[in-house]
DNA sequence: CTGAAAGCGCTTACAG
DNA sequence: CTGAAAGCGCTTACAG
């Protein structure tokens, strides 16, 4: 019933267990070559698979490596994950996931089993307000990088640890430029929760540049960070500004900070007889790949999401410094925000 | 620098290791109570934290699953793994990810890792063809199950352990009646690699069903599992069929056997002045959530993905049997397939 | 109720 | 090069 342990194999090829822990599990003290032969063919008849957890316990570093993301099935964080488990892949450690659901409980519960099962390193994925890190989790991690964890963060203030910003704040900024540039003058944003820095991040970076040109915003609302927080704040923007079709005003170009509320937006406008670009313009951030295909194809900015998860297991794997490293943004121009 | 040890809370409790070890991690045998607050209060001072891998090793029980998918960032994956997430949660045991790219090498890897970790289950999400599952793999299953582990797979054969089937062949037949029952009489399908047997139900599903209504395709065409591979099928497609705006024939209705490729398709058939669904109509499969607000809106098919996810780690989690389960899909007639 | 001790399956100085 | 032995941090019969 129990698996084959490294001590049947042992006894199988007449040596000793060191010796065929030497030989199996890679240590610089190579044994003879029939020995090892032996060893090698008793493990393969017998079909031994090494016990990671009697490893860890011995060695005092497990392999793991534990990743904390709002949401797996949002785009955004499915993307950040697929980089982080590539990474991980070539690292030759393996990945533990959590999926909080934005339940700080269930973060600094996930983040407490990590730091259990003893992870060599814990990157945090996701947003918050500046100094929200609670108290806990901040006494936790700082036990965590005492006894050897490491920590990294993707989009989040943190004292200490690693940690790879995508630059929200300056994307934003391009992209205001950018539509500036193509000849908007009027601007409203549709912007996301005030306790997610992200969305915060992203507004001001858009706001700020306009304020630079001379030019302000005329109306800004909110809503949540999804599909459904777009649709209803289009609709409030669009009573705020008595859109209808065809003003002689032009379209306003309004910013959604993210994607999928754009596509709400985009939705509640189209309810009301609005078109895009004609009647309103809109620009969102992420440039979802299931996206791409919309129509009107929708003007945004791409963060290099996968790179990103990379570069953050990487960080972590490093165990030489606590690097804090820059993602850029890429604004893309699309018809949603066509002039006509 | 090392963490804190059971050792260290029992002598400042002044207790034993073994009463230390009943009161902290729930035992039956539930100590005094002032002992057990003595135990309690030292745990806390010191920043105690179980080390997992040390009650793994005693207890014979990771609390761990493996979850092997084919592409984290595909959404259809993304929501199986959200939901298998939640099911882990309630359950209390951790997640352990592997997304493979769909590289059979990456894949064999990570079930080995999962096993050398002693994962309590194993779950294969992802698809691959009847009897595909090779030798080694089904090899290192036997001997893991022999060890008590459990093995679950989702939408594929295997000969033993745990399933959770989604209804694809079904579905599709379903897809088709709906599709013959809105006026439609002219098929066509783009399907996928012949080695997926998720493809090949779906093809199969909604081909026999048309057969039974003593119809048959005009034309089918396969490409690759991806928006692309839609995209190129779709000039195929459109070449044999000699598409042309305005036919007097009538719209084609094209089952795409995934949104993805359906979406390839539009954008395919947009660039040749095709529209949909005047011009030619499409069918897709998944439902994906960013794709509802697509216009023209896609008819399609949805599979309770967050809830197969879940399924699949509580009959991981059910050590009483091997149950097969089925996953019923929903037809969803949209805009895409409406008939002038 | 509580403790001394063996055992989970490995790794790794330490001797030979 | 090889082996005996201690140790990694817990759990759990087995005694008391």
């Amino acid at each position: 019933m129990a698996a084959v342990t490294l001590q049947d194999v042992a006894l199988r090829a007449g040596v000793s267990q060191a010796t065929a822990s030497r030989v199996l599990n890679g240590s610089s003290r190579v044994p003879g070559a029939g020995v090892a032969d032996r060893v090698r063919t008793a493990a393969r008849e017998l079909g031994y698979v090494p016990n990671a957890q009697a490893q860890a316990l011995a060695r005092a570093s497990t392999g793991l490596i534990g990743l904390v993301v709002h949401d797996i099935a949002d785009p955004y964080f499915s993307s950040i994950v697929r980089g982080a488990q590539a990474a991980a892949r070539v690292a030759r450690k393996q990945v533990l996931l959590a999926s909080t659901d934005r339940d700080f409980d269930v973060e600094r519960d996930s983040v407490s089993t990590f730091i259990a099962h003893r992870a060599d390193a814990i990157v945090l994925a996701g947003s918050r307000q500046s100094g929200d890190l609670d108290r806990d989790l901040e006494a936790e991690f700082d036990r965590y990088r005492a006894n050897g964890g490491r920590v990294v963060v993707i989009g989040q203030p943190l004292a200490f640890g690693g940690a790879v910003e995508p630059e929200n704040y300056s994307a934003s900024a391009e992209l205001a430029d950018a539509l500036v540039a193509a000849g908007h003058r009027r601007f409203a944003v549709i912007g996301g929760p005030g306790s997610i820095r992200t969305a915060v991040d992203r507004r001001n970076g858009f706001v700020d540049a306009l304020c630079r040109k001379g030019l302000s915003t005329v109306v800004e609302v909110t809503g949540e960070f999804t599909r459904d927080g777009g649709y209803s704040a289009a609709r409030r923007l669009a009573a705020a500004l008595q859109l209808e079709p065809g003003l002689a005003a032009g379209p306003v170009c309004v910013y959604a900070v993210t994607d999928v509320m754009a596509i709400g937006a985009i939705a509640a406008w189209r309810e009301l007889g609005l078109r895009v670009p004609d009647d309103v313009c809109v620009a969102g951030f992420d440039d979802i790949p299931t996206l791409r295909d919309h129509t009107p194809s929708l003007t945004t900015v791409a963060l290099p999401l996968e790179q990103i998860g990379a570069r953050a297991v990487e960080l972590a794997l490093d165990s030489a410094a606590d690097l804090r490293e820059r993602a850029a943004g890429r604004v893309i121009l699309r018809d949603s925000t066509r002039l006509g």
